[in-house]
DNA sequence: TTCAATAGTTCAATAATATTGAACAATTGA
DNA sequence: TCAATTGTTCAATATTATTGAACTATTGAA
């Protein structure tokens, strides 16, 4: 199987950001990582009514933004945030978005 | 001709701004417009080698989005961003935006 | 070791969006 | 009234997203 794309951080484009980001889905797939990081891809978005195609498409969208990155964990996958490589890339941007999303935490 | 649709500012979406600034050539207009307010369509993003219905198209999704208004001036249009209802509805996210997409002012 | 179960990925087909050119509408100035 | 300017609308085409089916990788039990 072809290996999972995770950009070097100074590849990080804004567009592929907030492209990322646009989607219902995507988003709150990174706003369930914040609250508990290493969430496996059903875990991070249970989606009973959406292809698990799809869910693995919106992952490999996030992957390649470089919002995210993914490690085998037994059957399943962990992912978490590249917290401080967007923070360094673009700093401030996604807690403003995450902050959009659901003012001040929760 | 049918009227120009211009959200209230409690009707601004996250997705739809997300979304409508995940477009480069979009967001290289909220650029200009930043810059110099109430630019035409056409002074706001001068683009030889894309159909004027393309460019009115993205201009359609930013005033949907909520991000700028469109008032006739003359034959053309006067642009502008709606940096007040933006900030009220999603504080700091355009200047966030704005600023990963060229850091720190210019 | 095999075999079934679990969790994603990949691929080709279909569904949904974006782009385009041509025709139209609104405004101005001659 | 007419032509010029600036954008909008619409139907056709091009691009992108979604889906189901088949596949891959890993684990744990027989």
């Amino acid at each position: 199987m072809r290996p999972l794309v995770h950009p070097n951080r100074d590849t990080i484009t804004l567009q592929g950001v907030l492209h990322a980001l646009s989607d219902p889905s995507r988003l709150a797939i990174v706003r369930a990582l914040r609250q508990s990081p290493d969430l496996s891809c059903n875990k991070a978005m249970p989606c009973p009514d959406m292809a698990k195609s799809t869910l693995s498409n919106h992952f490999r969208i996030l992957r390649e933004a470089g919002i995210l990155c993914s490690r085998r964990e037994g059957t399943q996958y962990a992912n978490c945030l590249r917290l401080d490589d967007l923070d360094a890339r673009f700093p401030g941007l996604l807690d403003a978005i995450l902050d959009a999303a659901e003012p001040s935490g929760r």
